[in-house]
DNA sequence: AATTTAAGTGACACAAGTGTAACTTAAACT
DNA sequence: AGTTTAAGTTACACTTGTGTCACTTAAATT
């Protein structure tokens, strides 16, 4: 019906990834984009009225990809087959919780579209929760965890880890492995 | 010698600060800045080249008085009471990490005055992280804290957990008391 | 081959922030 | 009172990104 277009969906959210992890949220424009899909600024307004919308759209395609890996933690087995899961997942997927924290530069949009996606947006963070919580119920079952501290405390705690800065380099599997018993096990030595 | 300035370095940064901590980096600019002091943004330029150094010596300033606070943890007492102190100088305090990470948000400066401050301002983590050292060696040596999990790793995630995001607003008391419990023993129980 | 239609282009007007420099103002010193 | 000096103002030129719209292009349909 008409000509074909000259870049695929796959790949413009390929490359706003790719700049929005590099170059964060204020640093992403539609120019660099349309430089890097070799077509014109102009037409990338033919597909969203604006960056927060693009962005938004990404967001909510990438979210969904990762909470697609989550759900997975139902088929892990017993309950630390599932918190290795988990945490194995959150730390080869640690460009998500980057990308989250662009959202949350997101100024207030003018646009209303972009603003109703932006509130599906935020409330991503808390579907992941609930998805976790079926995950966090079974170890408080099992008497694996501690009852008294509250779910979201250790989901938290949980995603958070993902963003502290290795500011000394220490390899990877050490990194993780010490994260990893902490969280289970705390840092004070056994009295 | 000359007429006297119509706003005091306080109130410049006390300005800066509550600008930053609203605004974010992007959203902090002269104009704004000016608008408050109640001065012309031009005024500004006799002070400082350009926003990034400006930000760069509030910077220095904020974090220095920060850890004027730490290097207290040294008359605590014992082990347990510097730990308690320093969750508790971080909760108090927990916009220094959010104007930490508007620090790397900033863009490479195009000033070179600016650069040598910003290179400055980048090893302060590095600093903070010194001054805790001793801390943790105390910790090490008095066989409360478990050597084989590298220093870098506790404390970074320590300061890390201010950021935890308090999605479903539990109490700050028990908010906090969790996180302490979690970093301390774990959120496994005990078997 | 002519027509339709969506993809893509390029120029324009606009908005907001930047940095500069000539100028004005007011305090302090002679 | 006159001079000096730093503080502050204002207007200007510039840069970068935004959103729009009339126009062109190329694939598919008839």
């Amino acid at each position: 019906m008409a000509r074909e277009r000259k870049f695929s969906n796959e790949e413009l959210f390929r490359l706003v990834k790719k700049m929005l992890l590099q170059h964060g949220y204020e640093g992403f424009h539609f120019g660099l984009l349309a430089e890097q899909l070799d077509i014109s600024r102009g037409a990338l307004y033919k597909y969203y009225e604006n960056k927060d919308e693009l962005i938004t759209d990404f967001m909510l395609f990438e979210m969904q990809l990762f909470i697609g890996d989550l759900a997975q933690i139902e088929n892990q087995g017993d309950f630390e087959a599932q918190f290795d899961f988990l945490m194995k997942l959150i730390f080869d997927k640690a460009e998500v919780h980057q990308l989250i924290s662009v959202v949350q530069q997101m100024g207030s949009s003018s646009n209303d579209k972009a603003k109703v996606s932006k509130e599906r947006l935020e409330k991503l963070p808390l579907e992941m929760y609930h998805y976790l919580q079926s995950f966090i119920s079974l170890g408080k079952k099992e008497r694996k965890l501690k009852e008294h501290i509250p779910d979201s405390v250790m989901l938290g705690l949980i995603f958070q880890s993902i963003a502290i800065p290795n500011h000394f380099g220490i390899p990877k599997s050490v990194w993780v492995e010490s994260i990893k018993e902490i969280i289970s096990k705390g840092m004070f030595a056994h009295s």
